[in-house]
DNA sequence: CGCCAGGTTGATTTCGCTCAAGCAATGTGG
DNA sequence: CCACATTGCTTGAGCGAAATCAACCTGGCG
């Protein structure tokens, strides 16, 4: 999602160094001066719960900085990663939107910076800012398409067909272009998180990553992942059927 | 998704039976006016396309009657039913909204009547209509939310759990209640979509199909379905084996 | 009448899950 | 500081579920 500011530069979140990236940037004066006052900016550790499937809600939330990762649970205790959040991206705002409890919960993965804006702050900006809601309905559009991407893939491709689409996913946000044309990331997120983001069992992923491994397309180690070959990755994601 | 108008039985789209449940009754006169002029009602036979994944965007759609179905395809030719639409519901405003073309083709499923509303016509609706905005961004959360419910679906349910979850879906909606109890539908899609809503192959619906019709959960001939015990039904979601 | 799409069924193979053991890293209380 | 639990990960064995390939049926429809 790439949102650019209509005015760059000017009235953007003061203490966020994402700038046009923002929902914010649209505010004016006075709605700036609203949005610090009602603002205040925490650091989590990581692990730490941002907010929790089931709390009602108590404002929005922005991410200045790390990763955060938007979870859903059921009674049984499973739990099923749904989407990465990071700096510029606001969170928990649909709860807000429709009054409602979250029905997801924000854990940062990692440390991370986040910023709360309480209810009666952003009820105002609203109110005194309709580009924001405009922002809010875009945000919505992105993560309604990227939902159905993602039930397309999980209709569509193998286990080791979607993690290779998660790891190339992953790679253009956290990787690192080595000299020799090759790539590494340090994975946010543990095996069991990759495993319940393409709907497998641990167990599976595991497999699936030492075949990765032998196969020369993907390296791990922990949670560093070297990948030589970017095209060679993409090319596993349609295929059915290994070498 | 339910919207109850502020405004009942009045400015309410005139041919259609929706009233309350659409997206225009909280339009005032002027407005109502001009979706009246802009508006465009058709009747689409079963199988025929509403818009297709890739066509430029010319307004959005209301459907009056019938049910749709909102696909996507990929290069290959594969397909997946992501969602049904049913009368009351507006399609096709993802793609007006962000000025994109169609992610995702639209089909009647049988007999079915919407109506079309031109670009201008609801470009000034908007303009002139905040609390329209508002029907767009509602409808985008639940959408959203009904994509995170079938996201967590696809990754914790069996195959055999997730047809039984999509037939209940189906009986909420399209199901009849006989004198004894046991409820009938009428299938508005193929086992072939029914296979790609819950991501498998249509041999293995077959097989889940005389499976569950065996052990008396649900009877199918052609797509008429009889379920004797809806609670037996449900009690069949969350279980990963059989009796 | 023959064709064809949609559906069923069978045989076989592959994939992925379950259960289970083992291992390394980390943390904790005595 | 060490014994010991805990957590996250890996690996193996066996099994069940589902994909694949293929034959065949059935009801429309030109």
């Amino acid at each position: 999602m790439d949102y650019v500011c209509a005015k760059p530069d000017k009235h953007r979140c003061a203490v966020c160094h994402v700038g046009r990236r923002s929902d914010w940037c649209d505010l004016d004066d006075t709605a700036g001066a609203m949005l610090e006052r009602g603002r205040r900016r925490r650091e989590y550790g990581s692990g730490t719960v941002v907010f929790a499937q089931g709390d009602s809600n108590s404002g929005v939330y922005c991410v200045s900085g790390g990763t955060v990762g938007i979870r859903r649970f059921d009674d049984a205790g499973n739990s099923v990663l749904l989407a990465l959040a990071y700096p510029g991206d606001t969170i928990g705002y649909r709860s807000f939107l429709t009054g409602t409890e979250h029905k997801t919960s924000a854990e940062a993965l990692g440390p991370t910076v986040i910023c709360h804006i309480d209810r009666p702050t952003i009820t105002g900006l609203l109110a005194s800012t309709p580009a924001l809601s405009r922002r809010f309905l875009e945000r919505l559009i992105g993560e309604l398409e990227h939902a159905h991407d993602a039930m397309f893939r999980q209709a569509t491709l193998s286990n080791r067909g979607k993690l290779a689409h998660l790891l190339l996913i992953l790679v253009r946000r956290h990787g690192r272009i080595h000299e020799n044309g090759s790539q590494s990331i340090d994975l946010p997120v543990s095996r069991r998180d990759l495993a319940s983001m393409i709907g497998a069992r641990h167990e599976t992923i595991s497999r699936i990553i030492s075949r990765l491994d032998t196969d020369g397309i993907a390296h791990f180690s922990g949670r560093q992942v070297t990948i030589p070959n970017v095209e060679a990755l993409a090319a596993e994601i349609d295929r059915p059927d290994a070498v």
